[in-house]
DNA sequence: ATTATATTTCGCCAATTAACGAAATATTAT
DNA sequence: ATAATATTTCGTTAATTGGCGAAATATAAT
């Protein structure tokens, strides 16, 4: 039952449920997540430890950067359901589309590296 | 996504999930689930509103009585897949289980209609 | 008609939660 | 080593939510 209602709760947030739907586009670190939100870094933050500990998302360090990622195989079985439930959801969604537009574009070496000057 | 979230949000409470796992015994009026999971009236209402909103679950006034069961097919496809997916969960939770007996024993004649005397 | 019963609505309170910024941590770049 | 960058943790605040009881509503029973 614990299970199920963190499984729940993650998913009952509109940005949490944005950020799976991202997900499908390919893996991204915080800050590339949280460009297309508008969002605070630490707010992002919360919201994906609260995705991991319902075990929809995983997420590997890769140098300075955390990937967060859809897992391939889900460890639980209510997991692996609700993630082919989310797959198939909101698929013509318009906020989710745009989304997943800025999604594309969004390369962490631009937003985050700022080692480059803007007017470069 | 307003609907998604109505529906995850109505799930994403124990109570409520108790009530959805409930109704797979049978339908069930307010003073039965009121008695079973040992809340308000009035608190049972709301969840029950919730659910409703979601589209999880029908209600029909039968007298005295509102009756409250899962819909035999939902108007949504959303609402379809998640019904489908709560009746394969939760199977063998010891509450869920335990709120099951009790739902079958649940007799609204004997809880609500109190004009028979304690003692009788 | 009046009373009793079932449910819903409303207003309130306590607990939870989403958001932020600041500080702490970890890693890369100089 | 020092500085810069990415992320997380912590403390605070505003908004949401679950709970209750009282009052309102609707129906059945007398």
């Amino acid at each position: 039952m614990r299970q199920h209602l963190k499984i729940f709760k993650a998913l009952s947030d509109k940005n949490r449920l944005r950020i799976m739907k991202m997900l499908e586009v390919k893996a991204m670190c915080v800050c590339e997540i949280t460009a297309v939100l508008n969002l605070a870094p630490s707010t992002v933050s919360k919201h994906l430890s609260l995705l991991h500990d319902a075990e929809l998302i995983e997420d590997r360090k890769e140098g300075k950067w955390v990937n967060y990622f859809l897992p391939k195989k889900a460890r639980t079985q209510e997991a692996t359901e609700m993630l082919e439930f989310l797959r198939r959801s909101l698929e013509d969604n318009p906020e989710v589309l745009a989304d997943k537009e800025k999604t594309i574009a969004a390369d962490r070496m631009e937003l985050c590296g700022l080692s480059v000057k803007p007017s470069d």
